[in-house]
DNA sequence: GGGACGATTGAA
DNA sequence: TCAATCGTCCCA
């Protein structure tokens, strides 16, 4: 079933090189109920280690952070604005705090709604997508055209950090 | 213990 | 333009 699914590698790369590849591969989950379903991954963001003053690890390493620091490949959950979860993917190696926020998927665009598409919740938290059985990201053969943007929602970190064009995004699967 | 704030969303 | 809503983190 998941014969494509991305091997720890892929992750392990710096996030602006993992960032953009991530447009276009297929996030698959498998419910509870034993339903399941994919998607395409439309739209991301980059967060890259302890000097991007918009990426959490700026503040250093702290309990809700702490998957970001370790080995890339797995997920870093976190809730914001009290009701929303934000899923995003872990890169590069141990101790360089490296995340991809996923923003978009085909015909689902927002972080949050992507989360709740997903069913996505704190128990997901540094789950390893190498071996998960109820999350995972396959090569999906697409090359989607993609265009570059700066991050959304984090004017907080200053003019520099948040002009980086450091959101990836296609238009391909509208 | 108290308070400020957020990688958002949906409605006015 | 603005309220909703609460976990996290800093300061006392």
């Amino acid at each position: 079933m998941d014969a494509t699914r991305l091997t720890p590698d892929f992750y392990l790369r710096d996030v602006l090189l993992v960032a953009p590849e991530l447009v276009g591969k297929r996030i698959c989950r498998i419910y509870e109920d034993g339903t399941s379903s994919s998607h395409i991954v439309t739209e991301v963001e980059a967060y890259k280690g302890m000097n991007d003053l918009a990426c959490h690890a700026s503040k250093g390493r702290t309990p809700r952070n702490d998957a970001m620091f370790q080995q890339g490949g797995i997920l870093y959950i976190y809730f914001v604005y009290g009701m929303h979860w934000m899923l995003n993917v872990v890169a590069s190696v141990e101790n360089e705090p490296e995340a991809v926020l996923i923003r978009g998927v085909a015909g689902c665009s927002g972080p949050g709604r992507v989360s709740r598409l997903l069913k996505i919740d704190r128990s997901f938290y540094a789950e390893n997508l190498g071996s998960s059985q109820r999350i995972w990201i396959e090569d999906s053969g697409l090359f989607p055209s993609i265009l570059t943007a700066p991050r959304i929602g984090v004017n907080y970190a200053g003019s520099y950090w948040s002009s980086r064009p450091w959101r990836f995004y296609t238009n391909d699967y509208r």
